[in-house]
DNA sequence: CCTTGACTTAGAGCACGCTCTAAGGTGTAC
DNA sequence: GTACACCTTAGAGCGTGCTCTAAGTCAAGG
């Protein structure tokens, strides 16, 4: 969906804004009024938003964070940091820093949690439709409800 | 925190229950009361709830669905298929497949965000504390709030 | 001019997954 | 027998992250 040969068009609307990110356009007023997003500029009639280019950039490294799982109130923090200007960056990039090993540990956890799920599927397979009763359940056919 | 030479030992407490599996107490029999473990033996007299090495399995196993971010209603559906016992096997193993595609899915998101977050950081490096402006903020200074 | 439609705001509402409360039962120790 | 710890239940409450509503503004087209 770029424009015409790639180059800088700039000021996309709020619904347009909101179909390149993958984001609602409820969402991304939702950021900019928590004070994620640092102030995208306004059309001078009417008040309305213009995304620009690096909005957008934005944005994305914005989605990363919330991927993976990063709280609303540190990205706040984060951007709070950001408008204080270059004597923050020391901060911002410990808070990147911690939030990497967090997400080195999600990754992790969640590899591991593949391997038990693989091999329960397998178990599956191997039990197949011939008998029943799989490693870890032996439940079934006595009726709870 | 095994009992003697590691043999079953069975019926924990629910708070012992709870400090195996690192849930709550609360959540623990949040879980039962939705349908998400089946049975639990009770205390004859009492009617407290006594844990068996079975059912803590199964609660690891619930834990890897939550973890990877199974919803409750999910697992409730296959905690359903497992009372109503082997004829349901295919369709609990179908779940599991559909879920494990999720879950790489979501390994794969974690680790592109991971590579984003960490070109971020080296952004920080290379910028470092000489220059300021990196590739994708050119805010900050201009006091917004 | 006036309708149409996309935008604006502040604030209410919602889904999810717990987490806690209130009121009460059980059983061992003194 | 009574204090105490620990359990039981049904149901209320809460934090998070959206998601939606209501009331109003603006600009272009007929």
């Amino acid at each position: 969906m770029k424009n015409k040969t790639g180059e800088a068009e700039t000021a996309l609307t709020v619904q347009a804004a909101a179909a390149q990110t993958g984001l609602s356009v409820h969402t991304l007023r939702y950021y900019e009024r928590a004070g994620l997003i640092p102030s995208i500029r306004r059309d001078d009639g009417s008040g309305h938003r213009r995304y620009q280019d690096r909005d957008l950039t934005f944005i994305e490294f914005l989605k990363r964070l919330r991927t993976t799982g990063m709280p609303i109130s540190e990205m706040q923090r984060y951007a709070d940091l950001m408008r204080q200007g270059n004597i923050t960056m020391e901060e911002r990039k410990a808070m990147l820093e911690a939030h990497r090993e967090r997400v080195r540990l999600q990754i992790a956890e969640l590899q591991a949690s593949l391997s038990a799920i693989e091999w329960k599927i397998e178990n599956y397979d191997r039990l197949g439709l011939e008998q029943a009763v799989s490693t870890s359940e032996k439940e079934g056919t006595n009726g709870i409800k």
